[in-house]
DNA sequence: GGTAGACCTGGACGC
DNA sequence: GCGTCCAGGTCTACC
């Protein structure tokens, strides 16, 4: 029998609906098992890969399990609980998600206010890449297969890969094999900037480090540019900035009712969020999801492999 | 500072 | 089944 960790998470914390909150939940290694309302995947530990499955078996509140596929050692166990509190945001406390509330009460019968993320800064950066200039259904791909090809192999599974590896990949075995496209140079030159560590996630998190330092340094990164950075800086826990895509034009089209050209609409879908302070990115982030919900039904029924044809622009 | 075109993949469409 | 077109964000060259 593996090990098992009992985490007890911000006394709101609700399992199900803090993972299904934001698009990186149905990409792998993350499988959101809807029939038992419980998240798998592999972590990618400094000593190998542990596949774990996290639930909340006490219901809305409750302390986190999760259960391993084998027995970890004190420091594995330390690094997989760190993990894990990266991607659930255990971290995002009761005072945060309330002055978020205070400014944006739409959400705050439902409690969303927490944004899934990945267990490090590396994956969420390589998704976000693998997001750009594609439609969802191959951003599923790409993380599939970067899992398949260079994640480390668990029980039955595998892990995101590591800085580490992806840093000793050629360009061509990425876009050969993770069908990755012309992001193959820019993904290897991201992983050896984070292996040098050239990309420094402490000074990146640091609430004394300014929102504008942190943009301007992002956008100066192979493969991120204002979209990218923006969605970046929400992963750090950065709301101030809407990542602004076709998503956002379409929108301000259909949703906010908005009319012009898609450049003159992104201004518009911007100036819109402004009041919305350091919080921005929540306000415009849940109007989306609740746009996806009223299309797909409540998230956490969403089935992975169903949401690759299910996401696509022609069906919204 | 603004803009045009290339970059690659996969879905949609026409034949 | 095959060929063509198109969407998607970043990057470079150019004005």
């Amino acid at each position: 029998m593996g090990s098992r960790l009992t985490i007890a998470p911000p006394e709101d914390y609700v399992l199900a609906r803090d993972v299904c909150s934001y698009g990186y939940f149905v990409l792998a290694p993350n499988y959101w098992d809807v029939a038992n309302q419980r998240l798998q995947r592999a972590l990618a530990l400094k000593t190998g890969g542990a596949s774990c499955v996290i639930d909340q078996p006490g219901g809305k509140s409750g302390a986190l399990r999760a259960r391993f596929d084998r027995t970890l050692t004190r420091d594995e166990q330390r690094e997989a609980r760190a993990q894990i509190t990266r991607m659930l945001r255990l971290d995002e406390d009761r005072a945060s998600v309330r002055a978020f509330h205070r400014v944006d009460p739409r959400w705050k019968r439902s409690g969303r206010a927490r944004l899934f993320r990945s267990p490090t800064l590396f994956e969420d950066v390589i998704k976000t890449v693998t997001s750009c200039n594609v439609a969802w259904p191959s951003t599923v791909n790409m993380n599939k297969r970067l899992c398949q090809t260079l994640g480390a192999k668990c029980e039955n599974a595998h892990a995101f890969p590591t800085a580490a590896k992806m840093a000793r990949t050629r360009p061509g075995t990425l876009r050969g094999r993770c069908r990755v496209g012309y992001r193959d140079v820019r993904m290897v030159e991201l992983a050896r900037l984070f292996v040098k560590g050239e990309i420094d996630e402490a000074w990146l998190g640091d609430p004394a480090t300014d929102d504008e330092q942190v943009f301007r340094f992002l956008v100066t990164l192979p493969g991120i540019g204002p979209y990218a950075a923006s969605n970046i800086m929400q992963l750090l826990g950065r709301y101030s900035r809407v990542a602004l895509d076709t998503e956002s034009v379409r929108h301000g089209r259909t949703v906010l009712g908005m009319t012009g050209t898609d450049a003159q609409i992104m201004k518009k879908v911007a100036a819109h969020f402004e009041p919305f302070g350091e919080h921005k990115f929540r306000s415009y982030w849940f109007e989306l999801w609740r746009f996806y919900e009223q299309k797909a039904g409540a998230s956490h029924t969403w089935e992975r492999e169903e949401t690759a044809s299910a996401f696509t622009a022609s069906n919204f």
